[in-house]
DNA sequence: GTTGAGCGTT
């Protein structure tokens, strides 16, 4: 607990956010944390990234203990260039929960509010401007339509082509942590992409021409498959030929 | 390998 919580926000009791905005694609917490943390605690870096691209959105969130190391950091690190790019410091406006904040500090804990609110005016709460703000901003920026739409198009592409993509579930690269964790970042493996084909490399002869037939239902377990469902009317052999004889059944997807 | 307005997560 003494690093910055993989799961959800640490406290934003008495921390105060900072927005960074117009950073590299490529600038990760990593880097931007010893850079704020050199004026002021530094409670936690989040950057966040696309759901289904898994990159950095271009802007990260600073959480400082204390207003005053907040204010210096932005006063100091706003225009800082950073990997050949100037990153935008300024207070976050909204928070977590689309809550209004001053100066990068909720108003008001959200526990306080809710238990007010319930004591005092039982106020009906619109959940649908929530939905609204979490479902409407899909298309925030061209560029990243223009990649959506470039992406889907070759997946499609590779799937005609019947390519087997031989892809981890490592995405094949670096994945980008977008939180500020040096634990995770110690241990790497040397060797990943050594040989795309290396699983084909095992002899068929070796393995069972069936695979489990209680699981058979599981086609196959693409990380696009919420995106795109595959057709059924795809041909069994099809899919034994050109998906990883793993006996690993239903994998548990990748979170962490 | 690309892009560039904006406000956030187990």
């Amino acid at each position: 607990m003494s690093h910055f919580g993989r799961a959800g926000p640490p406290d934003i009791r008495d921390t105060y956010s900072l927005l960074v905005l117009n950073i590299t694609f490529r600038t990760t917490a990593d880097d931007l944390f010893p850079l704020f943390d050199k004026y002021g605690k530094v409670v936690d870096v989040f950057i966040p990234r696309d759901r289904r691209t898994g990159d950095s959105r271009g802007f990260a969130f600073v959480r400082y203990k204390y207003a005053d190391e907040a204010q210096k950091a932005v006063e100091k690190l706003d225009g800082r260039v950073v990997d050949g790019r100037e990153m935008m410091v300024q207070f976050a406006k909204y928070g977590p929960n689309a809550e209004r904040i001053h100066k990068g500090r909720i108003l008001e804990p959200v526990e306080k509010l809710k238990r007010m609110s319930r004591s005092r005016s039982p106020r009906p709460r619109y959940r649908d401007e929530y939905r609204d703000r979490d479902y409407r901003r899909r298309s925030r920026s061209r560029s990243r339509d223009r990649y959506d739409r470039d992406r889907h198009r070759g997946r499609d592409r590779d799937r005609y082509h019947s390519r087997s993509r031989s892809r981890s579930p490592d995405y094949g690269k670096e994945r980008r942590r977008g939180r500020y964790d040096y634990e995770k970042s110690r241990s790497r493996s040397p060797d990943r992409s050594g040989s795309p084909t290396h699983h084909s490399s095992r002899p068929r002869g070796s393995v069972s021409p069936h695979q489990t037939p209680s699981r058979s239902r599981s086609p196959v377990a693409l990380d696009d498959k919420e995106r795109s469902p595959p057709p059924r009317s795809v041909s069994p052999r099809r899919r034994a030929d050109s998906r990883t004889p793993s006996p690993v059944p239903s994998n548990a997807d990748e979170q962490m």
